[in-house]
DNA sequence: AAAAATATTGCATGTATTTGCGGTGTTTTT
DNA sequence: AAAAACACCGCAAATACATGCAATATTTTT
């Protein structure tokens, strides 16, 4: 491989995710880390981009730096790098929509080489900047508020599927009653959603657990992990600790 | 072998591969590495490429990355508009991707009250802001590049589909050869499109009218729409007016 | 057609670049 | 505070490059 060319693939690495780890780049284009390092120190010294520590980042990032003071966003960077380190090499991966599931697209090592099957087209795009993912969009009727494909025939496209992995948000969580919504169409899909998976995981920021709505998706049985941005052994999470659940 | 040759074979590569390795040079035409460097350092004077350290890249590559731009907007906006008058009240409208027909998506009037099909999320998001449409999205293999949904899977979709509009853009048009694309599976979507659909629409900037690429994808006689920035009476679009295509 | 002039090519030489590695210092995380 | 991850330095091997020169090929001139 040409430097020249390295040099472009970082770059155009860089402009998708406006930033990129060192680490990510050694298993992309299978060079030592030295040599990456060098590359970026090239790269910054043509005032292309900013070299910082363990990696990189786009130079018109710099402005939009601080807009991750939205609501709750750090919470739910957390909890989509947490989720990130469930997912392996080779993993079929079935997600949902919500802003979580989002974040999380855009948390995943660069070198991950799996198939995500999604029924959300935003998450489609972030995860179409990734060089070795292959991404399913699963198409139907498109829900506005929740811009998410819904309705019957994104069920029946569900049932031919076996996925290793299932990743959702949720509205609801108690530890109880499980996994509940309020939304008809919604809470058969994500039962759909579940039904396809060997195993589940919900990704739930704290102010959301405790709480019980109208339709119930799925018990604490049935979901083999859940996600928050507290610390395993958090007061509030004992209660769903004695489930066979693992809280990461 | 003369020298000349050398040089075309090797832009011919470039132009191929938009990189070439001055080692596969050696072998492939049998000469010296000091040869090979000599015809690269040549043809990088004439400024047909870009010599770099190991061997060449071609002279576009570089700009394939950054170019973060939307190119021709305000011909793509004044398409867009045009195309909106063609959309009544009641009708089903399949739709491509493209960055045409999401300036279209982002153009259309709040009170429209339609049906779309498409297999662009980028353009059923944009859609899904309009309270009175609405959306349903066909999913499938996800094309990192184009951002559609394309294979199998959606063609077999599309069979079910009776649309009365198909608005698509291209990347070639030609008064005899038609609509021809140079990528097989857009190819095989764009055809099962048309079929989908009692009329079509190709969306198209000027500079793209005249040219044919490798694969056929409709006659003109297949197409009953053609809209361009141009105004109808144009020079450049006489060509196409004896055809049974109406043109806006 | 032969000779001269010119251009092209390959080789040898010395130089420059690139890259991975080991050792060591620094920063970040636990 | 310890451990882990990352960064920096210098070194050595491999590779790529530039240059002059001789051998060969091509074109031009006679």
């Amino acid at each position: 491989m040409l430097k020249k060319e390295r040099h472009n693939i970082i770059m155009r690495q860089i402009n998708l995710h406006n930033r990129v780890l060192s680490s990510d780049l050694v298993e992309l284009l299978n060079v030592s880390e030295d040599t990456i390092r060098r590359d970026l120190q090239e790269l910054a010294d043509d005032n292309l981009l900013n070299k910082v520590h363990g990696g990189a980042l786009s130079k018109s990032y710099q402005s939009t730096f601080d807009d991750s003071k939205v609501y709750a966003k750090d919470a739910k960077i957390s909890i989509a790098k947490k989720t990130a380190s469930l997912i392996k090499d080779g993993m079929v991966v079935l997600t949902g929509g919500g802003t979580t599931v989002i974040e999380l697209a855009k948390q995943l090592p660069q070198h991950l080489h799996a198939t995500f099957i999604t029924i959300s087209p935003l998450v489609a795009v972030e995860l179409a900047k990734y060089e070795k993912i292959e991404v399913i969009l699963i198409g139907g009727l498109f829900a506005k508020n929740s811009q998410i494909s819904y309705g019957g025939h994104v069920i029946s496209q569900l049932a031919d599927i076996r996925a290793d992995l299932c990743l959702m948000g949720t509205s609801a969580l108690h530890p109880t009653d499980g996994v509940t919504d309020t939304d008809w169409e919604i809470n058969q899909l994500k039962k759909a959603m579940i039904a396809s998976s060997k195993k589940t995981a919900i990704l739930c920021i704290s102010e959301k657990l405790g709480i019980t709505l109208r339709l119930k998706v799925a018990g604490l049985e049935n979901i083999s992990y859940l996600v928050t941005e507290l610390d395993a052994d958090d007061q509030m999470l004992k209660a769903y600790q004695a489930k066979d659940l693992q809280i990461i």
